[in-house]
DNA sequence: ATTTGAATAT
DNA sequence: TATATTCAAA
């Protein structure tokens, strides 16, 4: 048993002795198929479900199954199968489908999250109620759970060391691990809507804009925001994204509750394509989580900001906390090496030329 | 009985 | 690292 479902690997295996390959995860079917095997193979010897039940399984099947298996063989009979015992070491290769897919935070399901958690209010954002403010369609509590906590650890970061320091950059030429000069270079170009994802050639078939939808949403009001947005899903047995574009047409259909937008879902991609994976996940924290709610935290000290604002025309935080449509929040140095705070910022293109 | 969230798994 | 899953406690 096996999540590797090459079939390099399997035919290896089968050489090397295996009487049987499954791939993970393993289903209904393929315990039948086990069966039939084994029963198929045991020339003869018909094994009636109670003893199947009773014989020291390592696994214990449920009922269901069970029954399954009773109509497989009475279906089958016992020895009706094959009877090659060198044919027989069948490879079972098996529905990508019974596994959930992995939901990807794209920058405009996040920045979703961020507004139904603003929304909410940070005390009261517990998942069930995030879940309600986004109506993202497919969207379930246990994805937002996750992805919460994973919010509250950027913040609890942020709240001790009010900064974020970069990796990537190796000079700390403030003398604080912060945002050194270099990073400044880009800002303003990072409004600009930009393509994110591109398909890979070969596989995919024609190029596609796959993810840049929220690149404006700061522009917008709370109540016209960009009318597209793509999740990503991820199957678990292959390296592609599934790509899945929630574009529906204004004003029809239900509205999430409190800042009635474009109803939004989730689409279990229904047309798989290979993408290039780095530019969502490989953004940081900042720009994953830099939102809104930094207003909130105290040691972040964002209302502070205006007073920095002067030589860098794009800031625009408020600490009114109506400033929901920030897709950026951070610190930024100004040219002359003064730190910053936050504003909308898009990030750029690649997800990584920056600390950000 | 349902939901949360820390811990842990993948 | 990002997301999923688990499970004790709320």
């Amino acid at each position: 048993m096996s999540s590797d479902d090459s079939e390099n690997v399997i035919l290896r295996s089968l050489e090397g002795g295996a009487a049987f390959y499954i791939v993970k995860p393993v289903n209904k079917d393929d315990i039948k198929s086990v069966w039939r095997y084994a029963v198929a193979t045991k020339a003869g010897k018909s094994l009636s479900i109670k003893e199947i039940g009773g014989s020291g399984e390592p696994f214990s099947i449920n009922e269901d199954v069970n029954s399954a298996i009773n109509n497989e063989i009475r279906k089958y009979g016992t020895k009706e199968g094959r009877q090659s015992t060198e044919e027989d070491k069948e490879v079972e290769i098996h529905q990508p489908a019974t596994k959930k897919q992995k939901l990807i935070w794209t920058n405009a399901l996040h920045n979703r999250f961020l507004q139904a958690i603003h929304h909410i209010g940070l005390d009261k954002a517990v998942p069930k109620r995030i879940l309600e403010c986004m109506s993202v369609r497919g969207l379930a509590r246990e994805h937002i759970a996750s992805h919460l906590q994973k919010y509250r650890i950027f913040l609890r970061k942020v709240a001790e060391r009010g900064g974020i320091s970069s990796r990537r950059l190796s000079g700390r030429s403030l003398g604080s691990n912060l945002a050194p000069f270099s990073m400044l270079k880009n800002v303003h170009r990072e409004y600009s809507p930009v393509t994110r994802a591109s398909i890979q050639p070969g596989l995919g078939g024609s190029t596609i804009q796959a993810l840049g939808g929220s690149s404006f949403r700061g522009l917008l009001s709370p109540n016209q925001q960009a009318p597209s947005n793509n999740y990503l899903f991820r199957s678990p047995h292959s390296q592609s994204l599934l790509f899945g574009n929630a574009n529906s047409a204004n004003g029809a259909g239900a509205n999430p509750p409190s800042y009635g937008g474009v109803p939004h879902e989730l689409t279990h991609g229904t047309s798989p394509m290979q993408m290039y994976q780095s530019q969502n996940q490989a953004r940081s924290y900042l720009q994953n989580f830099g939102g809104p709610l930094l207003n909130r935290v105290g040691a972040v000290g964002i209302d502070q900001a205006a007073n920095y604002r002067s030589g860098v025309g794009d800031i625009g935080i408020t600490n009114n906390s109506l400033n929901t449509n920030n897709n950026y929040a951070g610190i930024r140095v100004t040219t002359d090496g003064h730190l910053i705070r936050s504003g909308q910022m898009q990030l750029n293109n690649n997800g990584l030329s920056n600390g950000f």
